[in-house]
DNA sequence: CAATTTTTGGCAACCGGTTGACAAGGATGG
DNA sequence: CCATCCTTGTCAACCGGTTGCCAAAAATTG
């Protein structure tokens, strides 16, 4: 324990107590049968409190732990939850993830990643693969169409982030309460003509967002007009700026965070003033929506939350529990930074 | 096959088909042992190209899937390798995770995550848990002593990322380029004094990034003093501010861009000027790390290729072949933006 | 104290693959 | 044409747990 200089050779593949235990080792020492090992371990109340406690110094003593894959075998349990989001790289998904990787180890859950590289295809291998190999998906806006999802979750318990899917547990931010208050500050600082940057077609929540903005600029009497986006990124925000000229729009919200950060990188180099001569407003608050001058306003999507609730709700469903019936929502709000104000002419 | 239309209810668990079909099946609907399946579909050439193409039809006709765990419990092959990130929230390593996944999902590895926070003990135990079921694993800037990571490596494959440890694999950014770029960039823009803000003292990789900077700061005749930061992050960044001035020195190097971030808003909000009155020159190129204005100049480690050389490294050992004696190294480069540049007195 | 019920532990089959040992069949060589 | 070697498929054991069924033991009851 003390002096380990004498080690032969500290590399060797471990032999004697490193490759572990099995509850026939177990059952050898406790003197008992490896089944009431099983069960002792697993079915708390199926042996008697002596026997229980004999096992468990055993166990203990041997430095026992179970083998997964011998308990997945004829269980088909694993212990483990499997996450699909569609682009790694992005941000909007770094809180989705620590939320459920948090959550998850929390109860004990591995958590498993995969990517979609934003091709509905690949999401549906992806998908298939994982799902053979944990006990419940949780897809981060989906790509892939309803119907492939109903399929999965027929399968094996899923539940979806960011979409609503008729039979499907979802966690979906309402937009409708942050948004809101977007447009009214935006009235309030005398925009009359607002701008939205629609995403990827393929997102539902593009549709959603739009509607949104759609209606709370009708309520606050502002006209609202769409424009699209080649992609969800800091360049396509880049590349969607002369378009955003054109529209006139004084005030714009964009689909998410990245595009607003692009746009206003490229209005500011084309000479604009954010936000004395146009207010900016993103979506999500993502990692580094702070980071600019002037720092981001924008409609704060909780994703950490999503993420524990999607957890949370996978496990409850895994142990039984019934899923909510209806999508569960979680409140979106706005952040109010310095890229959006009063217009100054 | 054409119209499903009567179909009965599509969102019941799947009974027929749907619970896969085992190599048992393969085997009788083939007419062979269903060990001469499990060669067919595992060791090329083991059965003849006849029998071979029979059992193909019949997998591919069946849907075959082979079950991971069946396979895992003999073999002890999972297919998985593990990830271990001290922080999933440090944007540091989101591009080392998505180069690890990606290259693992290439070569049909699933990628498996887990979390520190920071925390040596929490490591160990996410490790070892771990560890028992994947084929390798990968430590992203370990917060773990050394006989720790030597442990885990006697028992299976393990690569290191960000630190060099003798007898175990390791990917190490090279720091000494892109500082010496950085250092000699300031030299020429005529600054004298140079600060050097250090990150946690259990990160191996700021005493390497340090030393570098003393070296180089040696080297252009520069003077260097190390400031300590309390902790790695933005806020970290803003609270070392005040010493930074104290101190005196006109060009800062940090640790990592997020100190470098907090540490430029906390000095434009007292005032300063960035690049004017001061220089600063942030560590790895995170996302985000260009959305400041002005945008920060960092030495940029290419941290998606670390992920995939450990991830290559790791595949390849697991394969058989040795691991690279020394540490495999990769360059580190100046990548100059808005944040450093001539001192205006 | 015997009869009955409840606890508790053991036996053995099973989950779905892998693999060493072996024998039948085919090819080759003397 | 027979001996020899190689190819190819089969048998059976095994990986490490889980679980239904049963019987022995213990606890309860009349």
């Amino acid at each position: 324990m003390t002096s380990p200089g004498a080690a032969t050779a500290p590399t060797k593949r471990g032999r004697g107590e490193k490759s572990s235990a099995t509850i026939y080792d177990i059952a050898k020492l406790a003197g008992v049968n490896p089944s009431t090992v099983s069960r002792a371990l697993s079915k708390p109340g199926r042996v008697s409190a002596k026997t229980q406690k004999i096992i468990e110094d055993a166990a203990e003593q041997l430095n026992y732990q179970v083998n997964p894959f011998a308990r997945a075998l004829p269980t088909g349990r694993t212990q483990t939850i499997g996450l699909i989001v569609a682009d790694i790289t992005n941000p909007t998904f770094f809180d989705i993830i620590r939320g459920a990787e948090t959550t998850g180890s929390a109860r004990d859950y591995t958590l498993v990643l995969a990517e979609s590289a934003e091709s509905p295809e690949t999401e549906v291998t992806a998908a298939r693969r994982l799902l053979s190999t944990v006990d419940g998906l949780i897809l981060a806006s989906p790509r892939m169409d309803d119907d492939h999802i109903r399929a999965l979750s027929a399968d094996k318990p899923v539940v979806v982030i960011n979409r609503e899917i008729e039979g499907v547990p979802c966690v979906v931010p309402d937009v409708n309460k942050g948004i809101s208050e977007a447009v009214r500050s935006l009235a309030a600082n005398g925009h009359q003509k607002l701008a939205y940057v629609a995403g990827p077609a393929q997102s539902w929540m593009t549709g959603r967002r739009w509607e949104g903005v759609k209606a709370a600029a009708e309520w606050s009497k502002l006209s609202a007009a769409r424009l699209e986006s080649s992609k969800p990124t800091v360049d396509g925000g880049r590349q969607v700026a002369r378009e955003v000229l054109e529209s006139g729009a004084t005030a714009v919200i964009t689909y998410n965070d990245l595009l607003a950060i692009g746009l206003m990188q490229e209005l500011q180099a084309g000479g604009m003033r954010v936000p004395d001569q146009i207010s900016i407003v993103g979506f999500d608050d993502i990692f580094g929506a702070d980071f600019t001058t002037p720092a981001l306003t924008t409609v704060r999507s909780p994703l950490g939350e999503c993420g524990t609730r999607a957890v949370t709700i996978l496990l409850d469903v895994l142990q039984g529990h019934d899923a909510p019936e209806e999508a569960v929502s979680v409140e979106t709000e706005l952040v109010v930074r310095g890229s959006s104000g009063r217009l100054l002419t």
